[in-house]
DNA sequence: TAGATTGTTAATCGATTAACAATC
DNA sequence: TAGATTGTTAATCGATTAACAATC
Protein backbone atom coordinates (compact mmCIF):
# COMPACT_ATOMS: atom_id res chain seq x y z
CA UNK A 1 0.00 0.00 0.00
CA UNK A 2 2.95 2.71 0.42
CA UNK A 3 4.63 3.78 -2.17
CA UNK A 4 8.63 4.39 -2.76
CA UNK A 5 7.60 8.41 -1.76
CA UNK A 6 6.58 7.49 1.30
CA UNK A 7 9.52 7.19 3.05
CA UNK A 8 9.13 7.73 6.12
CA UNK A 9 9.08 11.56 7.60
CA UNK A 10 10.13 12.26 10.92
CA UNK A 11 7.86 14.29 12.77
CA UNK A 12 8.75 15.80 15.84
CA UNK A 13 7.44 14.72 19.02
CA UNK A 14 6.27 18.62 19.84
CA UNK A 15 4.43 18.70 16.74
CA UNK A 16 2.51 15.71 16.44
CA UNK A 17 1.51 16.65 20.00
CA UNK A 18 -0.14 19.72 18.38
CA UNK A 19 -1.53 17.93 15.66
CA UNK A 20 -4.77 17.15 17.80
CA UNK A 21 -5.00 20.96 18.23
CA UNK A 22 -4.76 21.91 14.72
CA UNK A 23 -7.28 19.31 13.63
CA UNK A 24 -9.76 20.35 16.40
CA UNK A 25 -9.41 24.20 15.28
CA UNK A 26 -9.58 23.06 11.85
CA UNK A 27 -13.13 21.30 12.41
CA UNK A 28 -14.42 23.73 14.59
CA UNK A 29 -13.74 26.38 11.43
CA UNK A 30 -15.51 24.11 8.91
CA UNK A 31 -18.60 23.85 11.14
CA UNK A 32 -18.83 27.67 10.64
CA UNK A 33 -18.64 27.16 7.02
CA UNK A 34 -14.89 28.78 6.85
CA UNK A 35 -13.05 27.14 3.60
CA UNK A 36 -10.01 28.82 3.69
CA UNK A 37 -7.40 29.89 6.46
CA UNK A 38 -4.32 31.77 6.82
CA UNK A 39 -2.13 30.35 9.48
CA UNK A 40 -2.36 33.28 11.36
CA UNK A 41 -5.78 32.90 11.72
CA UNK A 42 -5.48 29.34 12.23
CA UNK A 43 -3.10 29.86 14.91
CA UNK A 44 -5.13 31.96 16.85
CA UNK A 45 -8.01 29.35 16.43
CA UNK A 46 -5.28 26.37 17.82
CA UNK A 47 -3.79 28.81 20.52
CA UNK A 48 -0.30 28.46 18.88
CA UNK A 49 2.17 31.15 16.71
CA UNK A 50 1.46 31.13 13.29
CA UNK A 51 5.27 30.87 12.41
CA UNK A 52 5.45 27.31 14.66
CA UNK A 53 1.84 26.50 12.92
CA UNK A 54 3.96 26.59 9.55
CA UNK A 55 6.98 25.15 10.88
CA UNK A 56 4.47 22.20 11.91
CA UNK A 57 2.68 21.30 8.98
CA UNK A 58 6.07 21.74 6.80
CA UNK A 59 6.39 18.12 8.48
CA UNK A 60 3.39 16.92 6.59
CA UNK A 61 4.25 18.37 3.37
CA UNK A 62 2.73 21.49 1.57
CA UNK A 63 -0.62 21.81 1.24
CA UNK A 64 -1.26 25.56 1.54
CA UNK A 65 -1.36 27.82 -1.30
CA UNK A 66 1.00 30.97 -1.10
CA UNK A 67 -0.33 34.18 -1.04
CA UNK A 68 -3.90 32.52 -0.22
CA UNK A 69 -4.23 30.24 3.14
CA UNK A 70 -5.22 26.47 3.40
CA UNK A 71 -7.93 24.41 2.76
CA UNK A 72 -9.98 23.78 5.58
CA UNK A 73 -11.40 20.14 4.26
CA UNK A 74 -7.79 19.17 2.81
CA UNK A 75 -5.81 20.08 6.01
CA UNK A 76 -8.11 18.46 8.57
CA UNK A 77 -7.93 15.17 5.93
CA UNK A 78 -4.36 15.11 5.60
CA UNK A 79 -3.79 15.99 9.37
CA UNK A 80 -6.82 12.89 10.10
CA UNK A 81 -4.87 10.53 8.36
CA UNK A 82 -1.46 11.75 9.71
CA UNK A 83 -2.50 11.02 13.04
CA UNK A 84 -4.27 7.51 11.69
CA UNK A 85 -7.75 8.69 12.71
CA UNK A 86 -9.13 7.43 8.94
CA UNK A 87 -10.12 4.33 11.15
CA UNK A 88 -12.05 4.22 14.69
CA UNK A 89 -10.20 3.53 17.43
CA UNK A 90 -11.37 1.25 19.88
CA UNK A 91 -11.00 2.27 23.43
CA UNK A 92 -11.17 0.58 26.90
CA UNK A 93 -11.61 1.71 30.40
CA UNK A 94 -10.02 0.05 33.23
CA UNK A 95 -11.38 0.92 36.76
CA UNK A 96 -15.17 1.98 36.99
CA UNK A 97 -14.46 4.61 40.20
CA UNK A 98 -15.55 8.24 39.86
CA UNK A 99 -13.23 9.04 37.02
CA UNK A 100 -14.28 6.14 34.80
CA UNK A 101 -17.57 6.48 34.86
CA UNK A 102 -17.72 9.83 33.70
CA UNK A 103 -14.89 8.75 31.03
CA UNK A 104 -17.47 6.07 30.05
CA UNK A 105 -19.76 8.88 29.72
CA UNK A 106 -18.10 11.71 28.08
CA UNK A 107 -19.12 12.51 25.04
CA UNK A 108 -15.50 14.06 23.82
CA UNK A 109 -14.57 10.79 22.46
CA UNK A 110 -16.57 9.92 20.12
CA UNK A 111 -16.53 13.21 17.90
CA UNK A 112 -12.68 12.80 17.39
CA UNK A 113 -12.41 8.95 16.68
CA UNK A 114 -12.20 6.89 19.16
CA UNK A 115 -15.32 4.60 20.29
CA UNK A 116 -15.14 3.61 24.05
CA UNK A 117 -16.48 -0.15 23.66
CA UNK A 118 -15.57 -1.86 26.98
CA UNK A 119 -15.73 -1.01 30.71
CA UNK A 120 -13.78 -2.90 33.27
CA UNK A 121 -13.25 -3.50 36.45
CA UNK A 122 -12.57 -6.87 38.94
CA UNK A 123 -15.34 -5.87 41.44
CA UNK A 124 -17.77 -8.49 41.43
CA UNK A 125 -20.42 -5.84 42.57
CA UNK A 126 -19.64 -4.03 39.57
CA UNK A 127 -19.16 -6.11 36.90
CA UNK A 128 -22.24 -6.92 34.96
CA UNK A 129 -23.79 -3.64 35.83
CA UNK A 130 -24.40 -0.98 32.89
CA UNK A 131 -22.60 1.76 32.45
CA UNK A 132 -23.38 4.87 30.06
CA UNK A 133 -24.83 1.83 27.84
CA UNK A 134 -22.10 -0.63 28.10
CA UNK A 135 -21.88 -3.91 30.59
CA UNK A 136 -18.75 -3.68 32.62
CA UNK A 137 -17.00 -6.81 32.19
CA UNK A 138 -13.59 -8.28 33.59
CA UNK A 139 -10.21 -8.74 31.84
CA UNK A 140 -11.39 -12.42 31.12
CA UNK A 141 -13.96 -11.34 29.02
CA UNK A 142 -12.45 -8.60 27.40
CA UNK A 143 -9.41 -10.96 26.83
CA UNK A 144 -12.20 -12.79 25.03
CA UNK A 145 -13.81 -9.77 23.04
CA UNK A 146 -11.26 -7.74 21.96
CA UNK A 147 -8.65 -9.49 19.58
CA UNK A 148 -8.22 -6.15 17.84
CA UNK A 149 -5.42 -3.55 18.82
CA UNK A 150 -7.01 -1.37 21.66
CA UNK A 151 -5.88 2.00 23.53
CA UNK A 152 -6.42 1.20 27.56
CA UNK A 153 -7.68 4.13 29.73
CA UNK A 154 -6.14 3.14 32.97
CA UNK A 155 -8.57 4.68 35.63
CA UNK A 156 -7.34 2.59 38.88
CA UNK A 157 -6.77 3.51 42.17
CA UNK A 158 -2.61 4.11 42.28
CA UNK A 159 -2.51 0.74 43.83
CA UNK A 160 -4.06 -1.17 41.66
CA UNK A 161 -2.70 0.72 38.58
CA UNK A 162 0.30 -1.80 37.68
CA UNK A 163 -1.40 -4.84 38.12
CA UNK A 164 -4.19 -3.36 35.20
CA UNK A 165 -1.22 -2.19 33.10
CA UNK A 166 0.00 -5.69 32.89
CA UNK A 167 -3.10 -7.34 32.16
CA UNK A 168 -3.72 -4.97 29.86
CA UNK A 169 -0.50 -5.48 28.11
CA UNK A 170 -0.95 -9.43 28.22
CA UNK A 171 -3.72 -8.91 25.95
CA UNK A 172 -1.81 -7.03 23.61
CA UNK A 173 -2.51 -3.28 24.48
CA UNK A 174 0.30 -1.16 23.15
CA UNK A 175 -1.15 2.43 24.00
CA UNK A 176 -1.90 3.57 27.43
CA UNK A 177 -3.55 6.64 28.62
CA UNK A 178 -2.48 6.87 32.51
CA UNK A 179 -5.09 8.48 35.11
CA UNK A 180 -3.37 6.87 38.19
CA UNK A 181 -1.02 9.09 39.75
CA UNK A 182 1.55 6.49 39.58
CA UNK A 183 4.48 5.88 37.69
CA UNK A 184 3.82 1.94 35.82
CA UNK A 185 6.38 0.29 34.07
CA UNK A 186 5.82 -1.59 30.47
CA UNK A 187 8.10 -3.42 28.22
CA UNK A 188 9.73 -1.48 25.44
CA UNK A 189 7.00 -0.89 22.61
CA UNK A 190 4.23 -0.20 25.00
CA UNK A 191 3.38 3.42 24.88
CA UNK A 192 2.20 5.46 28.48
CA UNK A 193 1.35 8.77 28.32
CA UNK A 194 -0.12 10.34 32.11
CA UNK A 195 -2.64 13.27 32.85
CA UNK A 196 -1.90 13.92 36.56
CA UNK A 197 -4.66 16.18 37.97
CA UNK A 198 -3.26 17.16 41.02
CA UNK A 199 -0.38 17.70 39.41
CA UNK A 200 -1.56 20.00 36.96
CA UNK A 201 -2.84 22.06 39.83
CA UNK A 202 0.28 21.79 41.92
CA UNK A 203 1.92 23.61 38.78
CA UNK A 204 -0.72 26.22 38.52
CA UNK A 205 0.04 27.10 42.57
CA UNK A 206 3.62 27.62 42.05
CA UNK A 207 3.29 29.91 39.18
CA UNK A 208 -0.12 31.38 41.27
CA UNK A 209 2.67 31.60 44.19
CA UNK A 210 5.34 33.30 42.28
CA UNK A 211 3.15 35.40 41.00
CA UNK A 212 1.80 36.92 44.25
CA UNK A 213 5.77 37.30 45.69
CA UNK A 214 6.67 38.65 43.01
CA UNK A 215 3.99 40.89 42.24
CA UNK A 216 5.62 44.39 41.51
CA UNK A 217 8.50 42.73 39.23
CA UNK A 218 5.37 42.48 36.67
CA UNK A 219 5.60 38.91 34.93
CA UNK A 220 3.66 37.66 32.25
CA UNK A 221 2.71 33.99 33.57
CA UNK A 222 2.93 32.67 29.60
CA UNK A 223 3.52 28.50 30.39
CA UNK A 224 4.82 26.81 27.48
CA UNK A 225 2.72 23.73 28.39
CA UNK A 226 -0.88 25.48 28.28
CA UNK A 227 0.14 27.35 25.26
CA UNK A 228 -3.42 28.77 24.88
CA UNK A 229 -2.62 31.53 27.18
CA UNK A 230 -0.42 32.80 24.63
CA UNK A 231 -2.94 33.71 22.25
CA UNK A 232 -4.93 36.84 22.55
CA UNK A 233 -8.03 37.85 20.15
CA UNK A 234 -9.18 34.21 19.54
CA UNK A 235 -12.41 33.26 18.61
CA UNK A 236 -15.22 34.92 21.18
CA UNK A 237 -18.35 32.77 20.41
CA UNK A 238 -20.36 32.46 23.48
CA UNK A 239 -23.49 32.19 25.36
CA UNK A 240 -25.67 28.75 26.14
CA UNK A 241 -26.14 27.32 29.29
CA UNK A 242 -23.41 24.32 30.25
CA UNK A 243 -25.33 21.69 32.09
CA UNK A 244 -23.69 19.21 30.33
CA UNK A 245 -19.70 18.16 30.40
CA UNK A 246 -17.35 19.57 28.05
CA UNK B 1 9.79 37.55 55.69
CA UNK B 2 12.11 37.02 52.81
CA UNK B 3 15.95 37.33 53.44
CA UNK B 4 18.44 39.09 51.64
CA UNK B 5 19.69 35.65 50.07
CA UNK B 6 16.05 34.82 49.11
CA UNK B 7 16.94 36.56 45.49
CA UNK B 8 14.89 34.90 43.15
CA UNK B 9 16.17 31.86 41.81
CA UNK B 10 14.75 30.54 38.17
CA UNK B 11 13.41 27.86 38.10
CA UNK B 12 13.18 25.93 34.38
CA UNK B 13 9.85 25.29 33.13
CA UNK B 14 10.01 21.50 32.44
CA UNK B 15 11.91 21.43 36.42
CA UNK B 16 8.78 22.78 37.72
CA UNK B 17 6.53 20.33 35.96
CA UNK B 18 8.77 17.34 37.49
CA UNK B 19 8.68 18.71 40.88
CA UNK B 20 5.11 17.13 41.82
CA UNK B 21 6.23 13.77 40.59
CA UNK B 22 8.82 13.90 42.72
CA UNK B 23 6.90 14.92 45.43
CA UNK B 24 4.73 12.29 44.85
CA UNK B 25 7.17 9.74 44.60
CA UNK B 26 8.65 10.89 48.19
CA UNK B 27 5.27 10.98 49.50
CA UNK B 28 5.02 7.30 48.78
CA UNK B 29 8.69 6.90 49.94
CA UNK B 30 7.70 7.97 53.47
CA UNK B 31 5.10 5.85 53.94
CA UNK B 32 6.59 2.64 53.14
CA UNK B 33 9.66 3.87 55.77
CA UNK B 34 12.46 5.27 53.55
CA UNK B 35 14.28 8.10 55.06
CA UNK B 36 17.65 8.41 52.53
CA UNK B 37 17.31 7.76 48.72
CA UNK B 38 19.57 7.83 46.16
CA UNK B 39 19.16 10.30 42.96
CA UNK B 40 19.09 6.83 41.33
CA UNK B 41 16.21 4.86 43.22
CA UNK B 42 14.35 8.30 43.45
CA UNK B 43 14.30 8.94 39.69
CA UNK B 44 13.23 5.66 39.07
CA UNK B 45 10.08 6.03 41.37
CA UNK B 46 9.46 8.85 39.83
CA UNK B 47 10.07 7.97 35.77
CA UNK B 48 13.09 10.28 35.48
CA UNK B 49 16.54 10.11 34.63
CA UNK B 50 18.69 10.01 37.95
CA UNK B 51 20.83 13.09 36.21
CA UNK B 52 17.81 15.08 34.96
CA UNK B 53 16.73 14.83 39.12
CA UNK B 54 20.08 15.82 39.98
CA UNK B 55 19.76 18.65 37.69
CA UNK B 56 16.23 19.92 38.70
CA UNK B 57 16.99 19.42 42.48
CA UNK B 58 20.34 21.62 42.45
CA UNK B 59 17.74 24.90 41.03
CA UNK B 60 16.29 24.51 44.26
CA UNK B 61 19.35 24.44 46.42
CA UNK B 62 21.96 21.64 47.51
CA UNK B 63 19.45 19.17 49.83
CA UNK B 64 21.44 16.04 49.29
CA UNK B 65 24.44 14.54 51.20
CA UNK B 66 27.30 13.45 48.84
CA UNK B 67 27.79 9.54 49.13
CA UNK B 68 24.80 8.91 51.15
CA UNK B 69 21.22 10.71 49.06
CA UNK B 70 18.56 12.87 50.26
CA UNK B 71 16.79 12.73 53.37
CA UNK B 72 13.34 11.76 52.61
CA UNK B 73 11.15 14.44 54.83
CA UNK B 74 13.42 17.06 54.23
CA UNK B 75 13.58 16.72 50.49
CA UNK B 76 9.38 16.52 50.47
CA UNK B 77 9.32 19.88 52.30
CA UNK B 78 11.68 21.70 50.67
CA UNK B 79 10.12 20.88 47.11
CA UNK B 80 6.23 21.52 48.94
CA UNK B 81 7.71 24.60 50.16
CA UNK B 82 8.98 25.23 46.50
CA UNK B 83 5.37 24.49 44.93
CA UNK B 84 3.99 26.55 47.53
CA UNK B 85 1.54 23.56 49.25
CA UNK B 86 2.33 25.15 52.93
CA UNK B 87 -0.95 26.30 52.73
CA UNK B 88 -3.91 24.70 51.38
CA UNK B 89 -5.24 25.99 48.12
CA UNK B 90 -9.20 26.21 47.41
CA UNK B 91 -10.40 25.12 43.85
CA UNK B 92 -13.77 26.06 42.41
CA UNK B 93 -15.24 23.20 40.15
CA UNK B 94 -17.23 25.10 37.19
CA UNK B 95 -19.56 23.34 35.20
CA UNK B 96 -21.03 20.40 37.15
CA UNK B 97 -21.22 17.67 33.72
CA UNK B 98 -20.08 14.26 34.46
CA UNK B 99 -16.63 15.43 34.26
CA UNK B 100 -17.36 18.10 36.63
CA UNK B 101 -19.43 15.70 39.03
CA UNK B 102 -16.30 12.86 39.07
CA UNK B 103 -13.63 15.70 39.63
CA UNK B 104 -15.90 16.73 42.49
CA UNK B 105 -15.91 13.38 44.02
CA UNK B 106 -12.47 12.50 43.58
CA UNK B 107 -10.44 12.08 46.05
CA UNK B 108 -7.01 12.46 44.42
CA UNK B 109 -7.04 16.28 45.28
CA UNK B 110 -7.37 16.16 49.06
CA UNK B 111 -4.22 14.57 49.84
CA UNK B 112 -2.00 16.61 47.85
CA UNK B 113 -3.03 19.98 48.63
CA UNK B 114 -6.24 21.23 47.25
CA UNK B 115 -9.82 21.46 48.77
CA UNK B 116 -12.68 21.86 46.27
CA UNK B 117 -14.94 23.87 47.99
CA UNK B 118 -17.38 25.45 45.41
CA UNK B 119 -19.46 23.33 42.52
CA UNK B 120 -20.40 26.21 40.25
CA UNK B 121 -23.30 25.96 37.60
CA UNK B 122 -25.51 28.27 35.94
CA UNK B 123 -28.42 25.56 35.50
CA UNK B 124 -31.50 26.09 37.90
CA UNK B 125 -31.93 22.64 37.64
CA UNK B 126 -28.40 22.35 38.92
CA UNK B 127 -28.17 24.75 41.79
CA UNK B 128 -28.65 23.81 44.47
CA UNK B 129 -28.39 20.39 44.49
CA UNK B 130 -25.80 18.45 46.45
CA UNK B 131 -22.86 16.58 44.94
CA UNK B 132 -20.40 15.13 47.01
CA UNK B 133 -21.37 17.10 50.06
CA UNK B 134 -21.69 20.28 48.14
CA UNK B 135 -24.12 22.35 47.34
CA UNK B 136 -23.71 23.16 43.23
CA UNK B 137 -24.00 26.86 43.53
CA UNK B 138 -24.39 30.01 41.21
CA UNK B 139 -21.30 32.60 40.22
CA UNK B 140 -22.95 35.60 42.22
CA UNK B 141 -22.52 33.39 45.06
CA UNK B 142 -19.13 32.59 44.38
CA UNK B 143 -18.30 36.04 44.49
CA UNK B 144 -19.76 36.58 47.39
CA UNK B 145 -18.40 33.53 49.19
CA UNK B 146 -14.62 33.48 47.64
CA UNK B 147 -13.03 36.72 47.91
CA UNK B 148 -9.65 35.17 48.63
CA UNK B 149 -7.14 33.43 46.13
CA UNK B 150 -8.83 30.35 44.22
CA UNK B 151 -8.06 28.14 41.47
CA UNK B 152 -10.63 27.22 38.83
CA UNK B 153 -11.10 24.32 37.29
CA UNK B 154 -13.24 24.48 34.43
CA UNK B 155 -15.15 21.96 33.11
CA UNK B 156 -18.30 22.76 31.16
CA UNK B 157 -18.72 22.04 27.40
CA UNK B 158 -16.48 24.29 24.85
CA UNK B 159 -19.01 26.80 24.07
CA UNK B 160 -19.44 27.95 27.51
CA UNK B 161 -16.16 27.75 28.45
CA UNK B 162 -14.95 31.41 27.53
CA UNK B 163 -18.05 32.77 29.40
CA UNK B 164 -17.03 31.07 31.94
CA UNK B 165 -13.47 31.96 32.30
CA UNK B 166 -14.29 35.73 32.13
CA UNK B 167 -16.51 35.08 34.95
CA UNK B 168 -13.97 33.54 36.70
CA UNK B 169 -11.44 36.10 36.04
CA UNK B 170 -13.81 38.86 36.86
CA UNK B 171 -14.04 37.05 40.71
CA UNK B 172 -10.16 37.37 40.80
CA UNK B 173 -9.39 33.85 39.69
CA UNK B 174 -5.52 33.98 38.43
CA UNK B 175 -4.77 30.15 37.61
CA UNK B 176 -7.28 27.86 35.41
CA UNK B 177 -7.08 24.17 34.77
CA UNK B 178 -9.02 24.16 31.44
CA UNK B 179 -10.89 20.52 30.85
CA UNK B 180 -12.46 21.83 27.85
CA UNK B 181 -11.86 20.82 24.71
CA UNK B 182 -10.89 24.60 23.01
CA UNK B 183 -8.53 27.33 23.49
CA UNK B 184 -10.22 30.19 25.76
CA UNK B 185 -8.20 33.49 25.90
CA UNK B 186 -7.59 35.30 29.29
CA UNK B 187 -5.56 38.62 30.38
CA UNK B 188 -2.26 38.70 31.00
CA UNK B 189 -1.37 37.24 34.51
CA UNK B 190 -3.94 34.86 34.60
CA UNK B 191 -2.69 31.55 33.37
CA UNK B 192 -3.88 28.69 31.83
CA UNK B 193 -3.03 25.25 31.73
CA UNK B 194 -5.11 22.28 29.98
CA UNK B 195 -6.17 18.94 30.14
CA UNK B 196 -7.76 17.58 26.43
CA UNK B 197 -7.80 13.73 26.71
CA UNK B 198 -9.14 13.26 22.96
CA UNK B 199 -5.59 14.90 22.14
CA UNK B 200 -4.14 12.51 24.61
CA UNK B 201 -5.53 9.83 22.88
CA UNK B 202 -4.88 11.45 19.18
CA UNK B 203 -1.10 11.57 20.46
CA UNK B 204 -1.22 7.96 21.65
CA UNK B 205 -3.32 6.79 17.99
CA UNK B 206 -0.60 8.10 16.27
CA UNK B 207 2.45 6.58 17.82
CA UNK B 208 0.33 3.21 17.51
CA UNK B 209 -0.29 4.07 13.61
CA UNK B 210 3.68 4.34 13.06
CA UNK B 211 4.06 1.68 15.32
CA UNK B 212 2.49 -0.89 13.67
CA UNK B 213 3.97 -0.04 10.02
CA UNK B 214 7.25 0.41 10.66
CA UNK B 215 7.24 -2.74 13.09
CA UNK B 216 9.95 -4.62 10.62
CA UNK B 217 12.47 -1.41 12.10
CA UNK B 218 11.52 -2.03 15.68
CA UNK B 219 11.79 1.53 16.67
CA UNK B 220 11.39 2.31 20.65
CA UNK B 221 8.27 4.20 21.78
CA UNK B 222 10.16 6.32 24.11
CA UNK B 223 7.64 9.01 24.53
CA UNK B 224 8.87 12.81 25.71
CA UNK B 225 5.61 13.61 27.65
CA UNK B 226 4.74 11.05 29.15
CA UNK B 227 8.18 10.08 30.53
CA UNK B 228 6.86 7.59 32.42
CA UNK B 229 7.54 5.00 29.70
CA UNK B 230 11.11 5.55 30.20
CA UNK B 231 11.86 3.54 33.02
CA UNK B 232 12.29 0.07 33.64
CA UNK B 233 12.07 -1.60 37.21
CA UNK B 234 10.21 0.55 39.11
CA UNK B 235 8.40 -0.26 42.11
CA UNK B 236 6.14 -3.30 42.00
CA UNK B 237 3.68 -3.39 44.35
CA UNK B 238 0.00 -4.98 43.48
CA UNK B 239 -2.97 -6.63 44.51
CA UNK B 240 -6.42 -5.47 45.90
CA UNK B 241 -9.11 -4.33 44.54
CA UNK B 242 -9.87 -1.31 42.16
CA UNK B 243 -13.46 -0.14 43.06
CA UNK B 244 -12.58 3.20 43.72
CA UNK B 245 -11.62 5.80 40.86
CA UNK B 246 -7.29 6.64 41.82
C1' DT C 1 2.12 43.63 -11.54
C1' DA C 2 1.49 44.33 -6.42
C1' DG C 3 0.07 42.29 -2.23
C1' DA C 4 -0.32 38.42 0.55
C1' DT C 5 1.14 34.44 2.56
C1' DT C 6 3.52 30.11 2.49
C1' DG C 7 7.61 27.07 3.20
C1' DT C 8 12.38 26.99 4.46
C1' DT C 9 16.78 28.35 6.17
C1' DA C 10 19.44 30.25 9.85
C1' DA C 11 19.75 31.95 14.66
C1' DT C 12 18.31 31.53 19.25
C1' DC C 13 16.82 29.49 23.10
C1' DG C 14 15.98 25.97 26.53
C1' DA C 15 16.21 21.28 28.03
C1' DT C 16 18.61 16.91 28.34
C1' DT C 17 22.54 14.17 28.78
C1' DA C 18 27.31 13.06 29.74
C1' DA C 19 31.30 13.62 32.31
C1' DC C 20 33.58 14.49 36.39
C1' DA C 21 35.33 17.09 40.29
C1' DA C 22 33.81 17.83 45.02
C1' DT C 23 32.98 15.65 49.21
C1' DC C 24 30.49 12.82 52.45
C1' DT D 1 41.35 5.70 53.07
C1' DA D 2 38.11 3.73 49.56
C1' DG D 3 33.54 3.75 47.80
C1' DA D 4 29.49 6.11 46.87
C1' DT D 5 26.92 9.72 45.35
C1' DT D 6 25.99 14.55 44.84
C1' DG D 7 26.18 19.06 42.37
C1' DT D 8 28.03 21.41 38.43
C1' DT D 9 30.14 22.32 34.10
C1' DA D 10 30.32 21.40 29.27
C1' DA D 11 28.36 19.13 25.14
C1' DT D 12 24.43 17.71 22.72
C1' DC D 13 20.09 17.74 21.25
C1' DG D 14 15.57 19.43 19.99
C1' DA D 15 12.24 23.05 19.74
C1' DT D 16 11.07 27.85 18.91
C1' DT D 17 11.55 32.09 16.71
C1' DA D 18 13.01 35.32 13.20
C1' DA D 19 13.89 36.46 8.64
C1' DC D 20 13.07 36.09 3.97
C1' DA D 21 12.98 34.05 -0.59
C1' DA D 22 9.56 31.58 -3.31
C1' DT D 23 5.28 31.98 -5.43
C1' DC D 24 0.31 32.22 -5.62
Amino acid sequence: MSTASAARREIPEATVARLPLYLRALRSLGARGVEVISSEALSEAAGVRSTGLRKDLSHLGSYGVRGVGYDVGRLSEEISRELGLHHDWSVAIIGMGNLGHALAAYGGFATRGFSVRWLVDEDPAVIGTEIAGLQVIDFADLAKQAPESIIAVLATPPHAAQQAADQAVALGVRSILNFAPCVITVPDGVEVRKVDLATELQILAFHEQRGRDGELSSRHFVSKDSGSARSIGATKERRTSWGEAP
